[in-house]
DNA sequence: GCTAATTTGCACCGGTTATGCAAATTTCCT
DNA sequence: AGGAAATTTGCATAACCGGTGCAAATTAGC
């Protein structure tokens, strides 16, 4: 994402545009990696972390952000792609890998998921990837 | 898995054989779904919430289960494949199935993991695929 | 500008994951 | 079998994450 017009974004998924939002929408866009909540509380000063909750979860019901599992415990927060409109249900279908040194978890929307043979009488709604590892970074050390 | 000789499970992963331990593999191994330590704790009567805590911390540092991460926010654990040595990086490479109606978490080891494409310079170490949707037994009303 | 609706900030709760430490248990050795 | 050393257990206690209720502040609509 680049040169963002930061309420154009929040209007396009029909999110009112207060101080808070904005701030927070910043700090997203500003990061490459996924954050989770105690990031953005840390980023940003003079902010409630309740308040900041509530952002974050207003933002993944309009499927500005989609949240993540990374497997640290804290739920982490990613901006949806483009693609991504308000009012379908938005699938993030691609990894997530975890780096293991650098603790950075970060999507990689160009590793299509396979598509899978369920056993007989499963019936798949959503799914999720993880992949725990070196990312790129820390890789070229 | 059958007929359990429950010490020789233990000593297989170098597992010294407490009553506590026992009890506990007795328990994951009498339910075939994926248990949270919530549940061992209830399925138990008389034993402290810690202890068991520990227990499978420790069966899983030995290869004895495998951890799960099913969305529900609370850690899942389910006994290892007979292949898991107990001196190797266990590879837990099947599904883990989450079933939304009536909440259990299943391995579906028939179910392999196709081999991933990563991006340039992102090293793999671990994976977990996880699949949310209706089990096999609620399809089947 | 004024009213209604939304959003924010504070207090507070509950569940899960953890750590420290003393008592109990198990292991090991003779 | 006995007794010391190592491990394991149980209790107290705490950190952390996610979440709700409610009144004050802010925003939106007219």
């Amino acid at each position: 994402m680049q040169t963002h017009n930061l309420e154009r974004t929040l209007a396009a998924k029909r999110i009112s545009p207060t101080a808070m939002r904005l701030r927070v929408l910043e700090y997203l866009v500003a990061r490459e990696a996924a954050v989770s909540l105690a990031d953005v509380e840390k980023g940003l000063s003079h902010t409630d972390r309740i308040t900041v909750y509530r952002t974050l979860k207003t933002f993944e019901e309009h499927h500005l952000v989609h949240s993540i599992e990374d497997g640290t415990g804290a739920t982490k927060y990613a901006l949806c792609a483009e693609e991504c409109r308000p009012d379908t249900p938005h699938h993030d279908l691609h990894i997530h890998f975890h780096c293991r040194q650098c603790d950075e978890t970060t999507c990689l929307p160009s590793t299509v998921l396979p598509a899978l043979q369920l056993p007989e009488a499963y019936t798949a709604e959503e799914m999720s990837l993880t992949v725990q590892g070196i990312c790129n970074k820390c890789n070229h050390h």
